[in-house]
DNA sequence: TTTGCTTTTTGACTTTTGTCAAAGACTCTG
DNA sequence: CAGAGTCTTTGACAAAAGTCAAAAAGCAAA
């Protein structure tokens, strides 16, 4: 999916606007396990998954790579340490497929959405979206099991597991590969 | 902290603008473990806690009640499942202290940022602080132990363990009461 | 197809956390 | 201040999940 056609869903987009975004979105080609970002840079960026997926994870002083998320075809992603606070990101962001990103800067962002107050309503929409999921993840942690939380998953990302291995989506459970290995042979 | 103070540290609010907020913002006071909003309600209302303390929390099928946070003094709050997407609240939000909550109606909030564009700017920087905010939230539950995580909140929130019962924390934190109770003895 | 590499599973054991029940501490009210 | 009620701690045990190590399975390239 496109990102202009995708932007057409929610909102209408004049000829003149969809000029000015054709002129300042970079699309790029990234082979799998690529690294888009990593911990300590400044991404002030807004990408577009296109194609392909995205994992976001994070590396604790122990060392061990946790899954924050995954990000595939149709999602907005950022750093958000970087697009929100101009701070250094934390977390890493590496294709796990060959993927088709587009992205702007955030200075054109803000350009955009004061020439066009109509992408404010977008901006806010992302957001809402981004808070609902975030709310959802926080109480899934919170009191539900990993057998509960594996469930979950298989129901709202079926396909997260063809293209995914078991480690990363141990991780983004928060419970250990074994736990996951053990949880998938009882059924 | 009243909310207009508390406004104008971050955006200048010329006059009018003020008499504008002093007509639809609504200042209740409540008792000690009032209930707010229950589950299935329809709460559309933006609430600033001026003083005391909220607690949204779950009620899971089993009858289980779980703390999805605190809301302290100087924070803004919704039933966001009612303020973001117009739907029932799945959350309970009950005062645990005697509280004074300011609240305006999603109609005249949104009225109020088409009518002074700036307050989109503290609109979205609101929403920046609740996204990292759950961002963090949601890290911490995936790979810390109940341990770390109980540290962190005695760094980050020291206070609320003088306001708030320790079954209430231990589901915040996602553990039990009794492992809750086991954690603070050793030390 | 064989080899080497990565991913996944399995087993044995340890650690962490949960559950249930009871005792103790604390708080508020009459 | 006594007594009821709530909150917190403790103990004994069970369940869930983690760790380490090794085997098995899958995959890709020579």
């Amino acid at each position: 999916m496109n990102v202009i056609s995708f932007l057409q869903q929610t909102i209408h987009l004049g000829p003149e606007i969809e000029a000015d975004l054709a002129r300042i979105i970079v699309r790029e080609q990234f082979p799998k396990n690529h690294i888009l970002v990593r911990p300590g840079q400044y991404y002030r960026r807004l990408m577009f998954v296109e194609e392909g997926l995205i994992r976001e994870h994070y590396l604790s002083m122990a060392g061990k790579d946790t899954t924050y998320r995954f990000h595939t075809e149709g999602s907005f992603v950022t750093a958000d340490e970087s697009f929100i606070d101009n701070q250094p990101s934390q977390y890493t962001f590496e294709t796990l497929e060959d993927s088709v990103i587009c992205s702007i800067s955030h200075t054109d962002f803000e350009h955009i959405l004061r020439q066009h107050p109509e992408f404010e309503q977008l901006h806010i929409l992302v957001m809402h979206q981004l808070i609902r999921e975030m709310k959802e993840r926080i109480t899934a942690l919170q009191f539900q099991t990993a057998t509960e939380r594996y469930e979950s998953l298989l129901k709202s990302q079926p396909s997260i597991f063809q293209r995914v291995s078991l480690g990363h989506i141990a991780s983004f459970l928060g419970i250990s590969q074994e736990t996951l290995s053990r949880i998938r042979s009882k059924r």
